[in-house]
DNA sequence: GTTCCAATTGGAG
DNA sequence: GCTCCAATTGGAA
């Protein structure tokens, strides 16, 4: 709740326009393409690291925060992001591309999703293509929000799986892809809530674990002091 | 600029919830319940006073600010609010019921109205029916912007008559109402706006005639110690 | 626990 | 000058 401790989420330009910006691109170029993998139920894509063109210092920060505190606990079910190569072939078959072919998904998913609800089905797909923490850390454009100037801009997602998405989900809900778009932005919105509950939720048990600690400390110096008069 | 200058436009509150609120709404009776007069472009729905079902003094202070001081300057083309009522019984039978029947619009322009687009055709049947100052000084909900706890909300556009609109687009146009209601909002929030926009105009416009009125004073009392030196 | 809503904003189109 | 966009927010559904 203290001020302090929401200061690296609650994020506020230090600098109107960061200049290292362009030094910090530069120094991370295009690892891996966005290889989606197959994983049962919330396949995470790898997050973030890739396609930022322009983000300062404390966007950063606030990925690396998510990706180093987030990871652990057990946001993806099954999932190893590491073994998902070594998954058997079979697994690894079904997936599929959508739209122009840059984003894969499950095909047991799209046979899931219901194609008359087109928020939904934009979500799921978001999901699938994404993971939670891309989307909490991303939004659609990667521009601030024009009624809060001074909070960071998020990254953005990568347009071609977004437009991946879109496309798909315009044909296949037959709607234009405006509202799809708008149900993007709204998406990120709620993964970014859900994201700074998972944190608060860790900083707390950081904080009871630390409490913990100290008590026990706290006995063991009374004991020994015990000791000490007998 | 001055901050004092837009003290009270960008409202905020001073009290969380203003006690005072229902005596002003009762020192407020409904006096006519929203007549729609027939004038072609920008019909002029009297502005607010009849459906605030609450709300507290900042509000009222804005609207009649609002009511004072853009009333007079061409913002309306032909039309006079007063002499509506003489014009033809032709003209005003012109006036054709939408959805329920409580929204009133002519004839003329329903006809016009391209049907193809809804977001056009909600904004110019908001126009008709309403009218820039209360759109500019109204919204959906009549609640506060999450975003933005301290800002006056303002009032709540007249339910029954957004209805006949939300309803009439989303048939004619073959949408669903969220859309409708969706550009709505953004309407509500554009002639808002417009509205700050003509106040500023109007303001810089006072101060500059009284800066006249100044100079010739100053003028006038040279030339009377000149008088009496000679 | 998620999804959805709508208020507000500045700027792009 | 008007329309449209999307970022952010808290709470409702």
């Amino acid at each position: 709740m203290s001020p302090e401790f929401w200061g690296f989420l609650a994020l506020r330009r230090r600098e109107p326009q960061d200049g290292s910006s362009k030094a910090v691109t530069a120094a991370v170029p295009d690892i891996s393409p966005q290889l989606t993998v197959a994983v049962p139920e919330i396949s995470p894509q790898l997050p973030s690291g890739t396609n930022h063109p322009s983000f300062s210092r404390d966007a950063v920060e606030l990925e690396q925060a998510a990706d180093a505190d987030v990871s652990t606990p057990k946001d993806t079910c099954t999932n190893p992001t590491a073994e998902a190569k070594l998954v058997s072939p079979e697994t690894i078959a079904k997936v599929v591309p959508i739209g122009d072919g840059n984003a894969l998904v499950p095909a047991y998913l799209l046979k899931t999703i219901n194609w008359n609800v087109h928020k939904i089905a934009t979500r799921k797909l978001l999901q699938s293509v994404f993971g939670r923490r891309v989307l909490a850390t991303h939004n659609l454009t990667g521009k601030v929000s024009p009624a809060f100037p001074d909070k960071m801009p998020k990254a953005k997602l990568d347009e071609a799986l977004v437009n991946d998405i879109v496309q798909t989900v315009a044909e296949r809900c037959n709607v234009t892809e405006n509202p799809v778009r708008t149900c993007i932005t709204i998406k990120c919105a709620d993964e970014g809530k859900w994201l700074r509950k998972q944190l608060t939720k860790l900083k707390a048990k950081k904080k009871e674990d630390l409490e913990k600690k100290r008590k026990a400390e706290e006995k063991k110096l009374k004991m020994n002091s015990l000791n000490l008069k007998t």
